[in-house]
DNA sequence: TTGAAAGCGCTAACAC
DNA sequence: GTGTTAGCGCTTTCAA
């Protein structure tokens, strides 16, 4: 038995196709007990209209596109579930796809999920290649550039300088007196906001005459075991460091769990430093600096962006809306 | 200007709106010269086709909806990452919705997802309201139910038994010599498998004679912070136990922390035991107990249903996957 | 307040 | 190999 039409009903309520799609959406004069008939009857049949048809008809979508690296770490299920719970009660609805921090499927993904006519679109970082940029232009609807302010944006931008928010972290850590900086990060080619992170902070090194003086990088995706991994092997080799910095938070927990099992003390001997401002951090047996990146207001400032070009159907005049990541852990 | 339409490609390539259709899909026979002339418009007007009138017509969509309850918790996550990996290649596309634990907003979300016509919805959990069953039905689509294997499926059914993982636990941890149990939860009136593992868990404490000697709920949803607090309070309480079963990882995560805090021994004073199997459980500074899911792997499971179940056209004769938690964390 | 006609952009089915 | 016709299920526009 196949799915009641909106012509079923109307037949069913005993109206126009017409009428029963005026009555159903609540638009124009109906008259109450006409309404009324179509309701009972959609009710009956348990009719759920066909959106395919509603928008091809109306040449409109309900549809956001969000297109984010990684599942594989909190940070972008929160920034998701920022988005959707911004767009709740808007009648607009989140499509999610991940590209694994890879370009190519990134395009893909992007192509494919324009091909539904999204109203919006909303993707992660400013870097997107020459190619992906022409195809999110020719879509003619807002683009989000989500999580990175370091670049030119094609259209709206929310995020935060991962930059400054390196060289910050990179500015308190000498001010606070450590001077052997190691360094510790993953897939620094594919997360290329961490890379900035990393550059910005060995900028501040340099120019108090300071530099890396260990780093450990290595090519899979950040996790807790890999920060511990690579800090033991790094204090094997370099037990004389007073400070590392991590590519993020997850990373630099490893980081922590790794000295408690060297018996490093945390933070005297060594002070560790990541970025995010996870949950988990909050709760470690001992502090560790971390710089806190809004993730979820961010995906909500994302959806209110969204929100409002949709509905005003023109150019809104505010075009970013920048965060600033706010350093924890160092100090009392 | 406008998006070009596949009329308008025709039209530029010197051929009808069919040949073009076909030329694109790569179906049927088309002289290579033409496809090529095809091909090559396309490509020169950046066209994207409307898969709103692709669906539309040919009655199918290859959208995929799955429902989760929530994004805070990387548990999920992982589940979409596999669900979105499985279903590679297959040119069928995940859409995600959020439903924060809330079985009236799990409706709605279903409601609105049917209306793109999704060739199969994946939900969490068995456990549905008769209406939304209702509604999952009529949909007349392959319907996986995710996660949990306690209850009866309405079609296809991928997880594991809570019940069996929470008994396990109980009994490998009486096995192993503890006594005096606590327990650690959150939310359980919304995750009603972590209610499942707990109630299993209490049956075989009974069974033993045994009973929780003493108990902290939370309506808050798990996370460390929270296993943190209350396990510092139930200690205060209650200084004498020997084990702590918490409703899931992130909350045993929090109760060791909370343990050295204290100065407790762990695993030698009081054991703790959790649920998921976490990464962070891996690199802990002291061992957990726990039950791993492979909530990857289920994903992954759930994919390949859909893809058989889409491909056969016809009801597939596997229903189940059952997957089975494995224990790790107790003795060597 | 209601309805009829036209069409959104595409494909299925059938001609040629 | 290619084109024509007829929709998919809905909304828009215009008429009544």
């Amino acid at each position: 038995m196949r799915k009641p039409t909106l012509e079923e009903v109307a037949i069913e309520a005993g109206v126009s196709k017409m009428t029963a799609s005026r009555a159903l959406r609540g638009v124009a004069d109906v008259s109450r007990e006409t309404r009324g008939r179509v309701i009972e009857a959609a009710a009956r049949m348990n009719y759920v209209g066909n959106r395919l048809a509603l928008s091809l008809s109306s040449q409109r979508t309900n549809l956001v596109a969000v297109v984010v690296p990684s599942m594989s770490n909190i940070v972008f299920p929160e920034v998701l579930a920022g988005i959707s719970a911004g767009l709740d009660g808007s009648g607009l609805q989140a499509v999610f796809g991940i590209s694994d921090y890879d370009v190519a499927k990134e395009r893909e993904i992007i192509r494919d999920m324009l091909s539904w006519q999204p109203c919006a679109i909303i993707v992660t970082g400013l870097d997107q290649p020459e190619e992906t940029v022409q195809l999110l232009r020719r879509a003619n609807i807002p683009i989000i550039q989500l999580m990175d302010l370091d670049g030119t944006p094609i259209d709206f931008n929310v995020g935060l300088s991962h930059s400054e928010a390196g060289a910050a972290m990179a500015s308190v850590l000498v001010a606070a007196g450590r001077g052997r900086f190691g360094y510790v990060g993953s897939a620094l080619d594919r997360d290329l906001r961490a890379g900035k992170r990393k550059a910005a902070f060995e900028s501040v090194l340099h120019a108090h005459g300071m530099h890396f003086v260990d780093q450990r990088l290595d090519d899979a995706f950040s996790s807790i075991a890999l920060g511990k991994r690579l800090t033991t092997a790094m204090l094997a080799a370099v037990p004389d460091l007073d400070c590392i910095y991590y590519s993020n938070d997850d990373m630099a927990s490893g980081g922590l769990f790794a000295c408690m099992e060297l018996g490093v003390a945390v933070p005297q001997k060594i002070l560790i430093a990541g970025f995010n401002g996870l949950d988990l951090v909050n709760s470690l047996p001992a502090p560790i600096a971390t710089s806190r990146s809004p993730r979820r207001a961010m995906g909500e400032a994302a959806a209110r962006l969204v929100r409002q070009a949709v509905a005003a159907d023109q150019v809104s005049e505010q075009k970013t809306v920048a965060f600033k990541p706010m350093i924890t852990g160092i100090g009392e």
